[in-house]
DNA sequence: ATGCCCTTGTAACAAGGA
């Protein structure tokens, strides 16, 4: 099984670059952030020519996640129990089972600045997602992946001394990454195809791609059930290039099950 | 080279992103 999250920064924008990469990835399972569309504006026969069942969820301008299979797509869950809004509920998490595992595409809230309502939120958010998958982990096997818009430690952004007094990468931000693995789930870190740090993300501005001046923000917290069976992950960079790219590239994931 | 901010909604900017 292959499966992969990608933040395509507007589904609209980028669905020319999601059908040619579809095509010739071939992932079974994908995680979608920011698809900034309504549910019903989704463009699902697009993908469903390439074999591609659809659950969005989505509420237009902002936000929108979406998951795509190849494999099966049953029991869809829009958010997840005990989800808090900011303050009315938005299109962060969406949930389904393929092929006998519970995939969870999530968009975590950016948090702007840590004296920002929004970090509260953002902390608010993430402490909810680890109490619900709580029950979810004991349920089954479970894959999250995502834009968690944290960096999981120093070593994951390209330079710790720029990110002083920001977001992403606060003591507080991290502890919540952690208590979310710590209910049973593995970090399954993809390899940088160039360079030595899997950054997933780096701005558009002032040319900090092919500075690899990066992030690791989006990633993969798998249960042991299946991060025992990885073979491989892949920061696939090769998104992030040529015209008209989203600013995240993709993590693709092999699992041998 | 991979190449120097983008997207959406609304009407020339505003807001958000990280």
């Amino acid at each position: 099984m292959r499966f992969a999250t990608w933040n395509v920064n507007s589904i609209k924008a980028r669905l020319p670059r999601l059908l040619e990469w579809l095509d010739s990835t071939k992932p079974d399972v994908v995680c979608l952030q920011e698809t900034k569309v309504a549910t019903d504006a989704f463009p699902a026969a697009e993908v469903d020519g390439l074999g591609y069942e659809t659950a969005a969820y989505g509420q237009g301008r902002w936000n929108g996640v979406a998951l795509l299979s190849r494999i099966g797509l049953t029991d869809v869950r829009h958010g997840f129990p005990g989800e808090p809004g900011y303050p009315e509920p938005e299109a962060r998490a969406i949930s389904a089972v393929c092929g006998g595992i519970r995939f969870m595409s999530v968009y975590v809230p950016n948090g702007r600045t840590p004296d920002d309502p929004h970090y509260a939120y953002k902390l608010t958010w993430l402490a909810a997602l680890r109490d619900a998958l709580t029950a979810d982990v004991a349920a089954g096997p479970v894959v999250v992946a995502g834009d968690f818009n944290v960096a999981p430690t120093d070593q994951d952004v390209w330079d710790p001394r720029v990110f002083i007094g920001s977001t992403h990468v606060t003591p507080p931000e991290r502890a919540a990454l952690t208590a979310i693995r710590d209910v049973g789930l593995r970090d399954v870190v993809g390899r940088p195809l160039k360079g030595d740090r899997p950054f997933t993300y780096w701005d558009y501005r002032a040319g900090m791609f092919h500075q690899n001046k990066g992030m690791r923000i989006d990633l993969v917290y798998a249960s042991p059930a299946v991060a025992d069976r990885v073979t491989d992950a892949v920061v696939d960079r090769e998104a992030r290039k040529g015209k008209g790219p989203s600013d995240h590239a993709p993590v693709v994931v092999d699992v041998d099950i």
